[in-house]
DNA sequence: GCTAGAACTGGCCAGTTGGCCAATAGTGGA
DNA sequence: TCCACTATTGGCCAACTGGCCAGTTCTAGC
C-alpha cells in the first residue's frame, strides 16, 4: 500500500518522494536523514505506532510538517495526533485530490483535517475532567481491585476510595465501576 | 489509498481492476454486478466493516475468491476473516510482490496469508474462546447492567446470568466483572 | 476574606456480587 | 455411545458496592 501511494505521488510532478519507511523506528531515522518538506505518517504501524513516532519527531523537529493518515474510521486518535504535533489528519478514504491538496496545504503551513474529522471531534466527549487521583483509582478498578485493596495500596481509608469511585461514576455518568471502565476506554482515559 | 492501489494493479498487465467501492454497501452491489475473479476487501471500512461484507458475499457467492486486507497489526480479525470465507488475509504492509503473488494464488484457488499471520494466530490467546452468549453478556456488563437487568432483557433467570458471568471471569482470569470488561477491551472482544 | 473544589474520614444500610454446592438438557466431536 | 462443553436453573452466604448522611483540611481563584 505504501509503494502504491509513493508511486501515485511520484506521478504528480509537484511531488518527489524522497524516502519511505516500513515502521516507526526506521521512519524516524529516515526523517532525521532527509528532513522532508512534508511527511505522511500512518497511525497504525507495527512496533511503534504513529502517535509515538509523531511525538518523537515533534520533540526533535518542532517545525516538521507531518500529515497523519488513519485507517480507523472511529477517529479515536485525531486529538492525540494533533496534540502530538501533526499538522493534519486524513482518513485513508480521502480521495487523491484531497490528499494532494492536503500535502500542499501542509507544506504552506496550513492545518489540514478530513472534512469528517471536525464532526468526529465534535462528537468526542467534551473532555471529561477527572482529577489525577481519580485517574489513579481508575487504573486499579481496571485491574479488578476492590475498594479495600485500593485503600491499602494508596494508604487511605476505604471511605476515601469510595468517595473517589462515587465521584468517577458521577463524572462519567456510569451506573457502576464496570461501566466507568468501559467509558474510560471509549474516551481514551484508559488505553488498551 | 484505494486509487493508488488500483493504479498499481492496473499497471500490471496480468490484472484489470474492474470495479472499486468506497464502502461495504456499494462494494456488495459492485460485486454482484461484476463478479470479479478476485476481490480485495479492506477490513476497516466506514458503515459496514469488511468482515460483515465478507459474510454477505460468501453467503451469496460461496465460491468467491476474496483477499482481505488489514491495516491492524494485531491480527484480531484474521480468524474471523477466514471463518467468514475469505481465501486470504494480508497485512497492508505486504510488499507489492507479495500482494501480486497473493492475488494470483487466490485466483488459482490457493489460501493465502501474510507470513506473519501464522505467528499472530499462534500468539493469539488460545484460551480466550468466549461463547456467543458470553459475548452477549459482556456487552451488557459494559453498559453497567446488573445481573437482574441482564436476566430480564434476555428472558433468563438471574442464576443463569450469574453462571455466564462466572464463566467469563474464569475464562478471562478476571477478578471481577470490571476487570473482565477491561481485559475484553485489551483482547479486542469489545471495541472502543 | 470568601467560595469552590479536591482529598480526606466516618457510619449506616439495602442491594449486588461472586464463590460454593448441585442439577437438567442439548449439541457436537472422538 | 460416551465425553466435553454450553445453556439453563436453584439455594446459601460472606463480602463488596454504591447511595445516603455528616464532617475536616487544604489549595486556587475571585
Amino acid at each position: 500500500m505504501r509503494k502504491a501511494l509513493a508511486n501515485m505521488l511520484n506521478a504528480n510532478p509537484n511531488f518527489i518522494v524522497v524516502a519511505e519507511a516500513a515502521d516507526g523506528r526506521s521512519g524516524i531515522v529516515k526523517f532525521q536523514k532527509f528532513q522532508p518538506d512534508v511527511t505522511l505518517l500512518d497511525v497504525a504501524m507495527p512496533e511503534m505506532n504513529g502517535i509515538e513516532v509523531m511525538n518523537l519527531i515533534h520533540a526533535e523537529f518542532p517545525s516538521a510538517r507531518v500529515l497523519m493518515l488513519s485507517s480507523s474510521y472511529e477517529g479515536q486518535d485525531i486529538v492525540q495526533a494533533l496534540k502530538a504535533g501533526a499538522c493534519g489528519y486524513l482518513f485513508k478514504s480521502a480521495r487523491p485530490a484531497e490528499l494532494t491538496m492536503a500535502i500542499i496545504a501542509a507544506h504552506s503551513g496550513g492545518r489540514v483535517v478530513s472534512p469528517e474529522v471536525d464532526t468526529k471531534i465534535a462528537k468526542r466527549h467534551p473532555t471529561t475532567v477527572l482529577s489525577a487521583r481519580e485517574i489513579e483509582i481508575l487504573q486499579f478498578l481496571r485491574k479488578g481491585l476492590n475498594n479495600l485493596e485500593i485503600s491499602l495500596l494508596l494508604c487511605i481509608s476505604r471511605h476515601t476510595t469510595k468517595a473517589h469511585v462515587a465521584s468517577i461514576l458521577r463524572k462519567l455518568h456510569a451506573a457502576d465501576r464496570t461501566e466507568a471502565v468501559a467509558i474510560a476506554f471509549e474516551q481514551g482515559l484508559l488505553k488498551v
